[in-house]
RNA sequence: CGGGGUGUAGUAUACCGGUAGUACGCCUGCUUUGGGAGCAGGUAGACCGAGUUCGAUUCUCGGCACCCCGACCA
């Protein structure tokens, strides 16, 4: 992709009215765009780290053998009359001009489960689960930190259904490690944290936290065993004993909450009359799991934990492109070489190709954007036949050859 | 929803009760090209409404928007 034909657009200046730093970096670096607050466009770079993340996602939804499906956002009243959540403070209410109402869903049970009811009828038919990326809504009354807390986002939502709790616990905790994977993957460390179950179930639920300054939520862990729960339902006192280990200390810190999972049972499919007929021929519900992950709020994290003075510094799977091509005075035939090497490779690749725009000035956009890798190509270079090769997390570089570069970057 | 703060060109900001200044951007021309280039010329602005005043971007009130703290957070 030629950067002269592709929109790349940084600020020069931070934005004035915003304090969270992935905020700051991402509108700088122009990845996404405030239209309102908590609400936000993202731009044809923040987009594509979007599609990373969500490459990544799916990759190991399908892994866990659910379906991809997509349902609307535009929800009938009539479907949250059923499960009484009509009245939910955070959904978005419409009203259309023949005076029907509907409510913009901020998750999906009312619409999955009616569809499972007319194609589950018996235990053969278990256990499913389906999965979609899509648009959720939240009339969040104070919308804060960019894309860490919106009320319009990007969320990718998975629901499984079983014949019984001890079926809906294996995939729980399968789920449980698709989601690491994708946190791993993603280049993100998430901590399982035990949290409350919302008035659904007395069980606790699992909550990814991705520690750092800006969450708001407060998570207390043990730091020599993987206890960790959040603050809504400890017991355990900052500076205190484990309660499960009672050797380490207990530690507390805040967390971007980017992934949860929990059991729903009986709730949804109870509401919706949703059963199915066991080997005996008898009447049975099904039992429900839903499992949330934020992309867009990922991406948030992501900013927030991945960055330097200079810029962002996007991880290998979650960076926009691989190579970050820049081209200076004098290196235009070499950067013309690489770039349609990289292409036949299939490694995708922004060529800064921008005539009249000085070296300082796209440099200091490399830097800010966070591409892994970053190449350049001037007269320098050509002068040893060489192309120097920088990896933006660590900032060593290195005059390299085409086969080397190749090695490197894939 | 309670409390606090802020609204000035595309962006970041300054001053001021008397026709709004700077930097960057953008446009034109020339010179530049390894860390947000130089010179010259040009472009573009007071959130909305009411009030006080001879005169309001400035003061007062109301509204709206944005940010922060809190409450909330299937």
């Amino acid at each position: 992709m030629k950067q002269s034909q592709f929109f790349v657009k940084t600020l020069k200046e931070w934005p004035s009215d915003e304090e969270n730093a992935s905020t700051r970096y991402l509108l700088r670096a122009g990845f996404i765009d405030k239209n309102s607050s908590g609400v936000y466009s993202f731009l044809p770079m923040g987009l594509r780290v979007l599609e990373k993340i969500n490459k990544v996602i799916r990759e190991e939804m399908n892994a866990l053998g659910a379906s991809e499906l997509l349902m609307p956002a535009l929800i009938s009243k009539k479907y949250w009359r059923a499960t009484d959540r009509w009245d939910t403070e955070v959904l978005y209410k419409v009203k259309d001009s023949s005076g029907q109402e509907y409510g913009l869903a901020f998750t999906h049970e009312e619409v999955l489960t009616p569809i499972l009811k007319k194609f589950i009828s018996s235990f053969r038919d278990l256990p499913v689960s389906f999965y979609q990326i899509q648009t959720k809504f939240r009339d969040e009354p104070r919308a804060r930190a960019g894309l860490l807390r919106t009320k319009e986002f990007v969320m990718k939502d998975l629901y499984s259904f079983h014949i019984d709790e001890k079926d809906l616990d294996l995939f729980y905790w399968k789920t449980a490690d698709a989601y690491k994977n994708i946190f791993k993957r993603l280049g993100l460390e998430a901590m399982v944290v035990e949290a409350g179950g919302g008035g659904f179930t007395k069980e606790y639920t699992h909550e990814f936290q991705v520690l750092t300054e800006a969450g708001e939520d407060e998570i207390f862990y043990c730091e020599s065993c993987d206890f960790a729960q959040n603050k809504e339902i400890t017991q355990a006192k900052e500076g205190g004993k484990c309660p499960k280990c009672s050797k380490g200390k207990i530690k507390k810190e805040n967390g971007i909450e980017v992934g949860n999972i929990f059991k729903l049972g009986t709730r949804f499919s109870d509401a919706a009359g949703l059963a199915y007929k066991d080997k005996k021929g008898q009447t049975k519900p099904v039992v429900m799991g839903s499992y949330g992950m934020g992309p867009s709020r990922i991406m948030g994290a992501l900013a927030e934990t991945n960055r330097n003075e200079k810029g962002l510094i996007w991880p290998k799977e979650s960076s926009p492109f691989r190579v970050h091509l820049v081209e200076l005075e004098g290196g235009h035939s070499q950067a013309v070489e690489v770039y349609e090497t990289l292409n036949e490779a299939g490694i995708e690749v922004l060529y800064d190709d921008r005539e009249n725009v000085s070296a300082g000035e796209k440099l200091t956009d490399a830097d800010l954007l966070g591409i892994v890798w970053r190449a350049v190509a001037s007269s320098r270079t050509l002068a040893e036949n060489k192309i120097e090769l920088k990896a933006r997390n660590n900032g060593e570089s290195s005059m390299v050859g085409l086969e080397t570069l190749l090695k490197h970057v894939k």
